[in-house]
RNA sequence: GCCUCGGUAGCUCAGUUGGAUAGAGCAACUGCCUUCUAAGCAGUAGGUCAUGGGUUCGAAUCCCGUCCGGGGUACCA
């Protein structure tokens, strides 16, 4: 049984036997010793005064004689105010270290029946252009956050909604017709992606432009908008699109081909992906459908111009447009279409949708909507909404430049790894595509952690005129404290000093450090839980450090293979291989792989 | 205007859901490589937790007001 709980029910034990009072579990609360005083779990017994009667310092002291009394692994306890600090058997810490090492999935949900489905949808990129910061922390926080349900006992679904369809790719489109000069990925040797972007920004060029010249000849800005000739013939090309034109649907497919194998690329190197990819061009029809349904049945109003509306006032919000007057469908509409599709597709108990927190409003809308229409699960979506990455100048414009493009950041910060290690000449020994692999992986390891330790609903700032560090709270850090766990085991290894796990025994003195690095190594299934509930990678990161960190105190002071009292040595190579073992996991449920060397 | 989220060291961020003297990293300065990897360790310095009130044994954390900033409130997505 778990110590917290052992001295949870200790405690109500005492208050009863003591006071005659039964306290709900809350009342009672337990915290981990702060590290200036003596003992490893205290109990705040201000709660219990009014029952008591006694001065603060009485209480504790008379329930800490009761548990101390009751509870073997209460070896001792002390007083300070109104706090009663309890001293655990390091017994019990050596004991939980010692299963975690044999356990194969410590703190990790193994796959079974019976779970509940989690379908998580992130990424959901336009096809107009590449992937970027801002889509970066959206992968990134996906992808861990399935994997940490996972963890949790969920069986995870990931999928990507493309937004595949619209006036945006018609632009680039326009621009591949007009100004393209039949430049494809092949004969450019650009990728997809880029090249697809790079005629946005060319049609965006041209319709300022227009728009300049219009409003010098007396439009207001409104008109010369909505009036350029470039946006008309945009328009032009997603009506022939919705009427199926042959050509026009034709170098759609081939430019969102491009796009997509440029993605595929990008969504590699990030190491993320999708068990299911829907695409917009597939699903706007079926909510369309739901809107007309729920029009018929008298859910939804039409207007005169025969745009059709919802009436949210009732629940406090406002009116919402769900087709246009030219019955064409919105955003809105399509996340109807997906989300019906998606659960007629799979049983799903939990839908959350990643998506940063300017979508609030929306998400809160398309509860409510599902919700009218009838879908019993409407009301039960999560939007895991995060924060936006901001630049030292501001939010990130994809149309003026400002953006910070992913394939270009992900390649920085390779050079930039490389560079170092070899400057530290630490690799050496390896083969160039070892090597190469290794830079990949720390470089990939500095950026997902930079992204993953934030909390997620929090704003972030990323400045590109200073590198991401690969010293301190990096992820560096703490893939090199792995590398440092693994050289010494392989050197215990080449000694012959291996521990043997049935063999280990707790010595007669334990230090400071070593207890610190059991203790916290017994909080990781309780922190595996709580990232979970709270779905924040950033629980995961920071104690991922905070371990790392005590590891690498640990390491400096205490000797290991030359340690000559046996059961001390081998006691320090289950911590350490244990340290190793759990900062392994914890940074797989960041989507971060850790190096044997580095 | 209305709705909503935020403001903690020079900078980037933590802060166990109301507990003890508010913590890390970066940047600055000092030490430590003949000993298991110095991408490390130790130390110095840096704070009126935006601000004013309130709630109570106890507030960075909860409530109200004010100031500053982000986002939303589109027949854009």
């Amino acid at each position: 049984m778990k110590i917290e709980k052992l001295i949870q029910s200790g405690v109500i034990a005492a208050l009863k036997r003591l006071y005659d009072f039964e306290p709900d579990d809350n009342l009672v609360q337990l915290q981990n010793t702060r590290k200036d005083f003596i003992g490893d779990i205290t109990l705040v017994v201000f709660p219990f005064l009014k029952h008591s009667k006694k001065r603060p310092e009485d209480t504790a002291t008379e329930i800490g004689k009761y548990l101390e009394k009751s509870i073997d692994e209460v070896k001792s306890f002390n007083v300070v105010k109104g706090f009663l600090n309890l001293e655990i058997d390091d017994n019990y810490w050596f004991s939980e270290v010692l299963s975690a090492w044999k356990d194969e999935s410590f703190g990790i949900a193994k796959p079974s029946e019976n779970q509940e489905l989690a379908m998580v949808e992130y990424s959901s990129p336009n096809t107009n252009k590449p992937l970027h910061l801002g889509h970066i922390r959206n992968n990134l926080l996906g992808y861990s956050i399935s994997e940490i349900l996972k963890a949790n006992n969920f069986q995870v679904v990931k999928t990507n909604i493309v937004n595949d369809r619209g006036i945006h790719i018609c632009k680039s489109m326009l621009a591949w017709q007009k100004w393209g000069n039949k430049e494809t990925p092949e004969n450019t040797g650009k990728k997809g992606d880029h090249l697809v972007g790079e005629l946005y920004v060319e049609f965006d060029k041209h319709y300022k432009a227009e728009i300049a010249e219009l409003i010098k000849i007396g439009l207001t800005q409104k008109e010369a908008e909505d009036q350029a000739p470039s946006i008309q013939e945009a328009r032009e090309l997603l009506r022939k699109w919705e009427s199926g034109d042959p050509e026009v649907v034709e170098l759609w497919k081939t430019m969102n081909g491009w796009v997509y194998e440029g993605f595929d690329i990008t969504y590699e190197k990030l190491g993320v992906d999708f068990d299911k990819i829907y695409y917009e061009s597939e699903t706007y029809l079926v909510g369309k459908e739901e809107i007309l349904r729920g029009l018929k049945e008298g859910i939804f109003y039409q207007k005169e111009d025969g745009s059709v509306w919802a009436d949210l006032t009732s629940e406090g919000l406002d009116h919402k447009l769900l087709l246009r007057s030219d019955g064409t469908s919105v955003y809105m509409t399509q996340d109807i279409g997906t989300a019906k599709m998606r659960f007629n597709e799979y049983k799903i108990d939990k839908m959350i949708y990643v998506v940063g927190n300017e979508q609030n409003y929306h998400f809160q809308v398309l509860a409510i909507l599902l919700d009218k229409l009838g879908f019993a699960w409407g009301k039960g979506l999560q939007h895991f909404s995060y924060g936006m990455v901001e630049l030292p100048s501001g939010k990130m414009k994809s149309r003026e430049g400002t953006v910070v493009d992913a394939d270009d950041l992900m390649e920085g910060m390779v050079k930039v790894a490389r560079e170092m290690a070899q400057e530290l000449g630490k690799l050496d020994s390896l083969s160039n595509e070892e090597a190469e692999k290794t830079y990949e992986m720390i470089a990939l390891g500095a950026l997902k952690y930079f992204m993953l330790k934030v909390d997620p609903k929090k704003n972030m700032l990323f400045n590109p005129e200073e590198s991401i560090d690969f010293n301190g709270n990096t992820g560096p850090f703490i893939q090199y404290t792995h590398a440092r766990i693994k050289s010494v085991l392989r050197k215990a290894s080449e000694k012959n000093i291996e521990f043997k796990e049935e063999l280990v025994t707790l010595p007669e003195e334990i230090s400071f450090k070593e207890k610190e690095l059991m203790k916290r190594i017994t909080l990781f299934p309780e922190i595996v839980k709580e990232s979970g509930t709270n779905y924040s990678p950033a629980i995961i990161a920071n104690y991922c450090f905070e371990l790392a960190k005590e590891f690498n105190q640990f390491y400096h002071d205490h000797p290991i293979l030359a340690e000559n009292n046996e059961p001390r040595r081998d006691v320090r190579l289950l911590i350490s291989a244990t340290v190793g073992k759990v900062i392994k996991s914890g940074m797989k449920l960041l989507g971060i792989e850790v190096p044997d060397r580095m």
